[in-house]
DNA sequence: TACAACCATGATAGCGCTAACATGATAGCG
DNA sequence: CGCTATCATGTTAGCGCTATCATGGTTGTA
């Protein structure tokens, strides 16, 4: 009785209704109602519309997947952090998101964790689903890493730093971050400098503003004593403070390798009494908001975090659209912001 | 010569080694190879060691999307969150991400900037990705979003907050919190107490802890003011700070909606010279390392965030691997931290 | 009127993988 | 020793969509 063939391997993904049958009910072939959805121009404006009743009546739903095994392209984009635990990444990919989600790409965060076997695994992964580009954040990575993305024809783009990158490269100077707070330091008149920062194997761009800094103190013939902390946090730089002072009773003042540990150091510094900047100069990095709302000020160097992931994110659809690139690197710069802890 | 087929159409994605070539490589069949790599138990040892040694030598990626689409199930994990500016969220995602990501589950991120409509597309084009499971903050959907889950087969968590859910829960009681903080300012012998708040419509669970809080304070006859600014941060809570002491003279006590808003109106007394808790008492809400370091330290409520989304991980995986879900809802509650501001 | 150029649509053949079923070999058992 | 149970592997047929090529109709042009 039932029109049912012999059919003797059945295997529907789900109840969903699928191109096919959307393509049925408004009398025109599949691929008719796939460029209906996705090529709008190639079909004439009344076929399109009845396919789109089609799919509103249906309610249907395109099954991404299928699409993109058949045409080898997914909108995926990975993103590949060391660690979201840090606002700096946050907002970058706060700027990616926003602008790939508006084009119409959806991210793949990954996180490794400070951990580049981490990062090839992901890397690994996120080739598997034909990602169209893959953003990453800074310029090291594994041998293996560099070996799987060298096959690879996408668009790669890494952020954060400059330097020698695998494709596109949008960042900003760390080295001369650290430069440019150390000289303000000196200008400040301050000659007993400390940097003090936390993990800087991991945090290797906080180590590039620490070469900076010794670079300008050593050429003024000072020393460039280091304290590097196990973690980061408000905390730490609460007991970096205290730390700073044991080892260094004469220092003047503390370039904080980011603004977490300088406003822990900060603030813990009023409850200690000691007078900022008078008797005790304290410095970070990022610009963070808290910074600008304790007081003293916070002096400190302000990156474009999210403009800078906007701005990789522009770049990396630009050559996603076939359009040309004129330059591969992008120096986002950074603003010395002077408060009064300085 | 060559031994090319007539090949009228041909389409290969890229020039990366498939399963089939590996498969070749080792001497099996192409389902052999697939199942030493995902059912490694259903494979003879020596057998995988081959098929290992192949991909290894070929340099193989399995290719995820076809996997995918023949298995109609991918191991994405949808997240739909209203914000990443807010670390409320970050800290559950990051929660979810290390749970999920240890377990081989990938995360799809999505933002609605507090747009239903926008959460819509969001779960429309994650269902498309065959995700494995929705987690999504929040309770309130429009109704077509409604429909869409309705019809749909696999877990869903929602997040934050606790009350009537789709399918599985794990938040913490906002109304209650309000209630708690209230009963704190007064035991404090506040009797003027203001709330101060931000677009309390789009941070709805900031609106509950504004009822919980009046309600406690009209139970006890007194009137529970607010003050809604339009946008959140240091800044505003500053300038609530102001506009507090403006409107609102004899207030005795703050109840911010949040530690931003709080911290922010703290560190504009200390500017102003109000001595707080004395003069003015200040509260916040979540707990935030910075409210803990500010002195005076800040009274606020602490949630279990991160482990929120550990916990919300967790139960989804349970739920993925067949396992018995004992409870649908979890309760993660939260903890008065009471500091020197009140 | 003949020809090219374009437009709208369709038939076909995969994309690379895995579910379902099938098969043959080996082990276990009375 | 014949029977079933288990294991290891293979054959087949898709998953749902889109690239490619093909086709027929319409328009433009000399």
């Amino acid at each position: 009785m039932s029109n049912e063939a012999h059919s003797p391997r059945r295997r529907r993904g789900s109840e969903q209704p699928t191109l096919k049958e959307v393509a049925e009910a408004a009398g025109v072939s599949a691929i008719t109602a796939s460029r209906a959805l996705n090529h709008p121009d190639q079909v004439n404006e009344r076929t399109r519309a009845r396919v789109l009743e089609a799919v509103e009546r249906l309610g249907y739903v395109p099954n991404l997947v299928a699409g993109s095994l058949a045409s080898a392209r997914s909108r995926f984009i990975a993103v590949i952090v060391p660690s979201l635990a840090n606002t700096v990444f946050i907002e970058v990919i706060q700027g990616l998101q926003e602008t790939f989600e508006a084009q119409g790409y959806q991210i793949l965060l990954g996180n490794t964790d400070y951990d580049t076997k981490r990062e090839y695994q992901l890397v690994r992964t996120f080739l598997g689903w034909s990602c169209s580009a893959l953003v990453t954040a800074g310029l090291r990575h594994s041998q293996a890493c560099r070996t799987l993305l060298a096959n690879w024809d996408k668009p790669i783009m890494e952020v954060m730093e400059l330097g020698e990158a695998l494709d596109l490269n949008v960042g900003l100077d760390h080295t001369e971050a650290g430069r440019c707070m150390a000289r303000h330091l000196l200008e400040r008149g301050h000659r007993q400098v400390l940097f003090v920062g936390a993990r800087l194997e991991s945090d290797y761009r906080a180590g590039m503003r620490y070469h900076g800094h010794r670079e300008v103190l050593e050429q003024t013939g000072l020393a460039a004593p280091l304290i590097e902390l196990d973690h980061g946090g408000l905390d730490a730089g609460a007991a970096g403070l205290t730390r700073a002072l044991e080892k260094h009773g004469d220092v003047s003042a503390i370039h904080f390798a980011n603004d977490d540990l300088a406003t822990g150091a900060l603030l813990h510094a009023q409850r200690l009494g000691i007078r900022v900047p008078h008797e005790l100069a304290i410095a970070g990095f990022n610009g963070l908001p808290i910074g600008q709302h304790i007081t003293p000020r916070l002096t400190t160097i302000r990156s474009p975090r999210q403009h800078m992931g906007q701005l990789a994110a522009s770049e990396v659809i630009r050559r996603l659209e076939g359009k040309r690139i004129q330059r591969l690197q992008h120096d986002v710069g950074f603003e010395l912001l002077i408060g009064e802890s300085t």
